[in-house]
DNA sequence: TCTGGGGTCCTAGGACCC
DNA sequence: TCTGGGGTCCTAGGACCC
């Protein structure tokens, strides 16, 4: 591997295409230029949230996660269409094969966006000729608009992308940090929320600028190590790098459900919880993932939401394994409430490979057991208690046999 | 009859081990 | 006899992003 960089940095794009959803329904049927659209779900699903809407609708003050009603108020004709998932992803993947042309290093951060490094494309041009084409090429090809920056580093090149829309394009240099980037209020900060903007503004520090000279330790204290990073990005500093492959390295996989009404049936719970624990099965086993914990958030009446996870001995996929879990988890945590939300989500995944390796111990267990394999979980359990399953039956070690806690001890 | 669904990263406390 | 302290794993929750 080549470990060479050069010493005058790196050049890095952020393509951020704009109104992504709305611009991919007007490109699929021009009928719908130029008019206020929005794409919402089915507010008699309680789903009607505006989740993306065209620039024609800003102007009547429509903004993202309004619901529709809030937003056919502001916009009595306002065209409301539901999403189409499928033809977003398809338009995202001829998106970022476009992008590929100009350079190996991109990396997908959602749907619809994402960064190049072109510090070695020079045969393309130079970056603003590069961002240009680019430009140019989404729009004659796709019929999608998007904005560039373009900059040194990951942060700068999205904040960039953010200053000119829709069909931007923006250099951020280091040097004109102090003045582009430093007089911006911190909610247009990048990585700075809501709760930090209140947090940091109760201190006095209300501008990027603020952050970029606040003292260390006092951010040390408000922010914990993120502050530090925070104040480093205000600075225009950060050395992250494009990664091609954090895309599909995922982290978790999980899917989750706002119920079309508040449902206090058991019955009826697990059976949608049972859906959702097939859904995540289904994209696990896509992705060619296995889970070794499960999570279930259960979000009741009031909105207040809980989480609960548990990891598991053996990595799961299958569809039975993922709802075994969930179900466990929910019935013994469920406080009998209605419910507004349930979701299921596999986390600390492994590939196929490593799953596969675990679970030969598994079925060497099994085999000695003579039992189903969850069974001879149970078993154990039953016998020796959770502690001795967890410790004694190990996937990396050699421990086949469980050691009971008990013959340790002293008579 | 307000507030979706997909994620990531960080923190903090308790258990447990050495 | 002393009540130490670092490291890791697990769980729950918060903040943020698109």
């Amino acid at each position: 591997m080549n470990q060479y960089y050069p010493k005058n940095g790196r050049v890095i794009l952020h393509v951020d295409m704009n109104s992504f959803f709305a611009a991919v329904e007007m490109a699929h049927d021009s009928s719908l230029k130029g008019k206020p659209l929005a794409i919402a779900g089915n507010p008699e699903e309680r789903k009607g949230i505006v989740v993306t809407c065209s620039y024609e609708a800003r102007k009547f003050g429509v903004k993202t996660t309004m619901t529709v009603w809030e937003a056919k108020k502001l916009c009595p004709q306002l065209i409301i269409l539901r999403p189409n998932f499928h033809r977003y992803r398809e338009a995202s993947s001829a998106m970022f094969s476009i992008l590929r042309q100009y350079s190996n290093l991109v990396e997908p951060v959602s749907i619809d966006e994402g960064y190049i490094d072109i510090t070695d494309s020079s045969e393309y041009g130079t970056p603003i000729e590069i961002a240009e084409k680019i430009q140019k090429q989404l729009i004659q090809e796709l019929d999608l608009p998007c904005s560039i920056g373009i900059a040194p580093n990951k942060f700068l090149a999205k904040m960039a992308s953010d200053m000119k829309k829709p069909l931007g394009i923006t250099i951020l240099r280091k040097r004109d940090v102090p003045e582009k980037l430093w007089p911006l209020p911190l909610i247009e900060m990048h990585g700075i929320g809501k709760k930090t903007a209140e947090k940091l503004s109760s201190e006095g520090i209300e501008k990027i600028h603020d952050l970029a000279k606040a003292n260390d330790i006092r951010l040390r204290h408000l922010l914990g190590i993120r502050g530090l990073q925070l104040k480093e990005r205000a600075n225009g500093e950060d050395k992250r790098k494009v990664d091609p492959e954090s895309a599909n390295d995922y982290k978790s996989v999980g899917s989750s459900l706002t119920l079309p009404k508040d449902i206090a049936n058991q019955h009826e719970l697990l059976a949608y919880l049972k859906k959702l624990s097939e859904e995540t099965s289904n994209r696990l086993k896509k992705k060619e993932y296995y889970a070794t914990n499960v999570s279930i958030s259960i979000r009741y009446k009031n909105r207040q939401t809980i989480t609960r996870s548990r990891k598991l001995q053996n990595p799961i996929n299958k569809a039975e394994d993922v709802y075994a879990a969930a179900k466990d988890l929910f019935l013994k945590h469920w406080n009998g409430n209605p419910v507004r939300l349930l979701g299921v989500t596999g986390q600390d995944l492994v590939e196929q490979h490593q799953a596969v390796e675990q679970l030969d111990l598994f079925s060497y267990e099994k085999e000695a057991k003579k039992e189903p394999l969850y069974n001879a979980m149970e078993m154990l359990r039953e016998k020796f208690g959770e502690h001795a399953v967890t410790k004694g039956v190990s996937l990396k070690g050699r421990t086949h046999q469980p050691t009971p806690k008990n013959d340790n001890e002293p008579t």
